[in-house]
DNA sequence: AAATAATGATGAGGTACCTCACAATGAGGA
DNA sequence: TCCTCATTGTGAGGTACCTCATCATTATTT
């Protein structure tokens, strides 16, 4: 019964469950004060140590701007701080804090609750499978980037 | 090798790629005068006829304020109009103009073309089952509606 | 050393969503 | 009829991203 499924319908419904997904995903994280951008931003400082903005966007894959504007929000909520870099007066090093560290921790606790609600009805095997299928298209997508307007 | 594939792993991955994925359809589309946002509401507006803003909202899954937003840019440019409904005082019917049939049209060609570069690594039989594995997901986020935090 | 290029961060401005509050209208009941 | 309640659309304000232009600084070339 069920049609070929077009490249259209695959992106359709990827594109279909994200704006479920996210809506619920930030909701949840509104409930820790955070969001799911600012959490990003916790989580490599977290994993990476303190750096500055520019390695940040490239670990994020945010454009440099965005980064600034983030940083902006984490400082205000004292979850960051922004230091002088001795050895580049241009740059400024982003570092958490402690209660940044402890808002991450609760934000994950949330993050991973949440996505057990989402992702939890598929059996392990099924999440292996889709992982697998997302990476392939990611990679691909890595690869080649696309844009060959010329 | 490869270790369980947590919940949080593909949500990970799911929000990864949307990131590079709608970056790659946004470009895309704005090469063609529109957004993907705005493509949806001509879509859903070509494929059901007029009709207010609130039933569009309910067909797109926006809130009424977002689509009040997006109609505004449309209307602005041209692609919609937007008229007095004559049995409700309240309502404004918005409509496709030739124009904003034309640009649809042409959003159409870019989005599959864009879609097939994405999604093409894929061979139909991974298609069907990514679609498939999303849409159980998707099945299960609307019956729950997750946010069981009373 | 001087000129040029690359890089880090930000200002300005844009789109796509959201929530919450509210005016105008519509619909159903006392 | 009048009262209440639901619904339509929008103002106000917020977050998360983006691009493009610009300034200060660092790195590279000649």
């Amino acid at each position: 019964m069920s049609r070929t499924v077009s490249s259209v319908d695959a992106g359709q419904t990827f594109l279909e469950l994200h704006h479920q997904l996210h809506r619920i995903v930030d909701r949840a994280m509104a409930s820790v004060g955070l969001s799911l951008g600012r959490a990003k931003v916790l989580i490599r400082l977290d994993s990476h140590g303190p750096m500055n903005q520019a390695t940040l966007a490239g670990l994020l894959g945010f454009a440099p701007r965005s980064v600034t504007e983030t940083v902006d929000g984490l400082e205000r909520d004292g979850l960051v701080t922004r230091t002088e870099d001795p050895h580049d007066r241009r740059a400024r090093i982003v570092a958490l804090t402690a209660s940044g560290r402890d808002a991450l921790e609760a934000a994950m606790t949330v993050r991973n609750k949440t996505m057990d609600d989402i992702f939890g009805v598929l059996s392990p095997a099924e999440r292996a499978q889709l992982v697998s299928l997302l990476n392939t298209v990611r990679t691909n997508l890595a690869q080649g980037e696309i844009d060959c307007d010329h």
